[in-house]
DNA sequence: TGTACATCAGTGAACGCGCGTTCACTGATGTAC
DNA sequence: TGTACATCAGTGAACGCGCGTTCACTGATGTAC
């Protein structure tokens, strides 16, 4: 499922991020201790997932590169994907902001071009920060994982619904034909900032410099919110 | 690896695709019935991919749909990995045609924006045709397999040069600043492009419309390779 | 056209490792009084 | 502050399935004469 317009709620337990409260295997809170254990097989499994393959990616392996046994790892996730839904979820959590961020920007005249960079810059760090997580997140969500769907989508909705209001917006103002449905140049925006943040790597390698794609996305977000053209150099 | 500007030519056996002389365990030439046999593996991995997951996709289990053993398996390919990397070959293969379409289309005016609306026609149904394999081509490229990332860049360097030149061309006409490096708004055209095709489905069940991310996408690219306002309505 | 031989193709069956998973137990930590 | 007890946390060791992988063999197909 990519950006997703319109939904208030997400159809979890009300108010309540699922971990929030963890518990071990046999429903029990686990203390200060457990946490921490819990928290060390979570960190392995990110930097397992960013070093080597998620096909590869097994239970018995991130428990030794823990420094824990097998039988600990069940204790608090039921496999490997649970772990990762996990990682993925607190990822979300620091996704809230994007939303915020356009909502509080203008995007009109010069201060809309920055905005615009910003946004794009803002996107770019977050993903460097979370390739690895977010790597999975679409492959499943792809593969109709429901979990994973889920988890992007609070990740992408926010932002895209922001992007929308904005795009309305300028809309009434004429910028943009009357019949343009703000949810699609929004979802096509979305796509194209996490998509090129997720490939930063792949363009660089072939010599494409990040401050160009930056450029070019800022433009293109300019362009498509404001309907007006970017200011030059 | 992302779209790949300026490589002419991919580092493999000259002139020779891999699938072009496909071999058995032992080093010989499959027959006729031996080749049947192994396009019968490959059709079920492909069925397979389209229907589960890649994490849980066995040996044993493609050699079962595909009414044959593992051993038989075994006399085509490695492993279900090198399966994989055959069938993203077959499909970078089929995906030569976009350069072409780039490249004999006028960009500017009218025919122009209808060449932009029939490219991104071209660009979804080619990943609805291939989305279980982009898919993983997407993801193992990712995690820094080189074979899928040379794939990867066989189908998308052509269309990311094209484009660059397409933009080029109109930089020399003055309408786009002459600082832009063409082959950055090439690959985020072409990033938007891939990824917007990919999740297709996530935006229609999420009440967007096909027609309406396709008059979106061609109006960014009609925009970011002419330098001029898409034409209304 | 038939027979003999060579190569191609496919597989049953087995081997064994890797891994998921569990259980009964030990040690650590917390709490009551 | 000390002792006894309850719960928390962690794990060694084992079990066993699933799966990758191989080998020796059978049957199919092709070719020579």
């Amino acid at each position: 499922m990519d950006p997703a317009p319109e939904r208030t709620d997400d159809g979890d337990a009300p108010g309540a991020d699922v971990d929030e409260d963890p518990r071990a295997a046999d429903g029990r809170r686990p203390g200060r201790r457990g946490l921490a254990t819990r928290q060390r097989l979570l960190d392995c499994t990110a930097a397992m997932l960013a070093s080597g393959s998620y096909r590869e990616l097994k239970v018995v392996d991130i428990a030794r590169e823990a420094g824990t046994s097998p039988a600990t790892f069940y204790q608090y996730f039921a496999d490997v994907e649970s772990a990762v839904v996990v990682l993925a979820e607190e990822m979300a959590a620091r996704g809230k902001r994007f939303g915020d961020h356009v909502r509080t920007s203008t995007w009109r005249g010069r201060s809309g071009y920055a905005a615009a960079e910003a946004l794009v810059d803002d996107v770019i760090s977050f993903w460097e920060e979370n390739r690895a997580v977010l790597r999975v997140v679409d492959l499943a969500t792809d593969e109709g994982d429901g979990r994973f769907a889920n988890v992007r989508t609070r990740l992408l909705n926010d932002l895209n619904n922001a992007l929308a209001e904005a795009i309305g917006e300028m809309q009434a103002g004429g910028r943009i034909p009357a019949d343009v449905d703000p949810q699609a140049p929004a979802g096509v925006l979305v796509s194209m900032l996490v998509h090129v943040a997720a490939h930063r790597y792949g363009f660089e390698f072939w010599g494409v410099r990040t401050a160009d794609l930056r450029t070019s996305m800022a433009r293109i977000v300019y362009w498509s919110i404001s309907g007006q053209r970017p200011p030059t150099g």
